[in-house]
DNA sequence: CCAAAAGTGTTCGTACTACACCCATGC
DNA sequence: GCATGGGTGTAGTACGAACACTTTTGG
């Protein structure tokens, strides 16, 4: 190694994903400056002295959005040498999953900089981040098939409608209440609480929660 | 973003595999200078200006280990701020996959500095070596089984058996011979090829090939 | 004829799919 | 009493796991 190496800048991105109205959201923020100043982006930021990977996507989280407690999870990095035109800057991507309920800490951003977006509705992006939105898209979507991360949307008891309907948004697709029922039961995932919750006119419906304290389980 | 960003120096490591002796195997080389100086090590190197992180990658395998092909994928990106004593270095893994039989190209580089370790006698390695190749067994177990990249390992004609020894060889436990067979011939994965190879005192075996041009497929 | 690997089917349990009706409540 | 969502079971199918013997060849 006697060639003097390059140095770069180094970014991370995240992915914040949430569910509103029992659709699948993405946090994006307008940038402020150049480059792509006024375009739609991702949040994130400069990796700063001292600080890891993951520390810095959960502070640029912080202040960028006011989100303090998500799940945060490394999704891929992306350096290709042009993709910043200010030089050489690599960005690791995240993803982040919020619970509804805590959307209103988003209030604590300055307000028009900061939006939700459906996922399938989303404006032209900065940078290469409509390419880090899909990757994160393609893993939410194969990670909520084989482990509990969609549990992550929800509050810590919710009914078993709200979970169906968190899973839905995310696949995209409808389930059958039966089915996801007896493949909750299957895999032990959740237990009742006994308590019900009565939101309408109609039965009102037991509160759940999981039946175990890991955040994520992988099935199989 | 008014202050100064922090410029880091950016490689990347590979964790190159290949099946011998139908033993999973690791290829590492030892550190002709300091840090770490004589250590153990994966390959890898810094990127250069212009490159992607994929050709960086690429490149430090044919420069440091003479393969040139092979397949290659993105693993995770490690940043910690004290994980390399010369300052802030992020590393971003790589694993790679080469097959038996193009392991003559492994002399062309200079002899003692590079070896094959199996995957489970491996010795104490430079930096956080050990974690990256902790997590690239991890995906790579998980990825046998449920998409082809198994194969990757293997000739573009080879025997059934060979398939199995590989499998059996990266999960570290033994598969059942009718049930593997099953399972390739249920997915269409092999096609026969009609030819016979002969090699030994015994009946000689049927020579397949992937059914498929897609390098590896996911399963379901 | 012996050693060595090739080749081949069935049974069982488990998991996913499709599908329809009664129940509890508020208005 | 009616509208609204809550709650429940069964049959068919597909997949993975366990399990043993006959065939072909070289020596």
């Amino acid at each position: 190694m006697s060639f003097s190496p390059l140095e770069v800048l180094l970014t991370t991105d995240i992915v914040l994903f949430t569910i509103q109205q029992e659709r699948l959201k993405v946090l994006l923020i307008r940038r402020g400056s150049d480059p792509y100043k006024g375009c739609w982006a991702l949040p994130g930021g400069f990796v700063q002295e001292g600080e890891s990977l993951g520390e810095c996507a959960r502070r640029e989280l912080l202040e960028e959005t006011g989100v303090d407690e998500a799940y945060l999870e490394q999704l891929y990095t992306f350096g290709d040498p042009d993709r910043d035109p200010r030089g050489r800057v690599v960005t690791v991507g995240y993803f982040a999953l919020v619970r509804s309920d805590e959307l209103i800490l988003e209030a604590s951003t300055d307000a028009d900089a900061a939006a939700w977006f459906p996922a399938d509705e989303l404006p032209d992006l900065a940078f290469d981040h409509a390419e880090i939105l899909r990757v994160a898209r393609e893993r939410l979507s194969a990670k909520v098939e084989y482990s509990s991360i969609g549990f992550q949307f929800l509050p810590v008891e919710f009914t078993l409608r709200q979970a169906q309907a968190v899973h839905e948004a995310v696949l995209a697709r409808s389930l059958d209440k039966r089915n996801f029922r007896a493949s909750l039961k299957a895999r032990g995932l959740v237990k009742g609480t006994g308590r019900k919750i009565q939101d309408g006119p109609h039965r009102p419906a037991e509160l759940f929660r999981l039946a175990t304290d890991e955040p994520v389980k992988i099935f199989k």
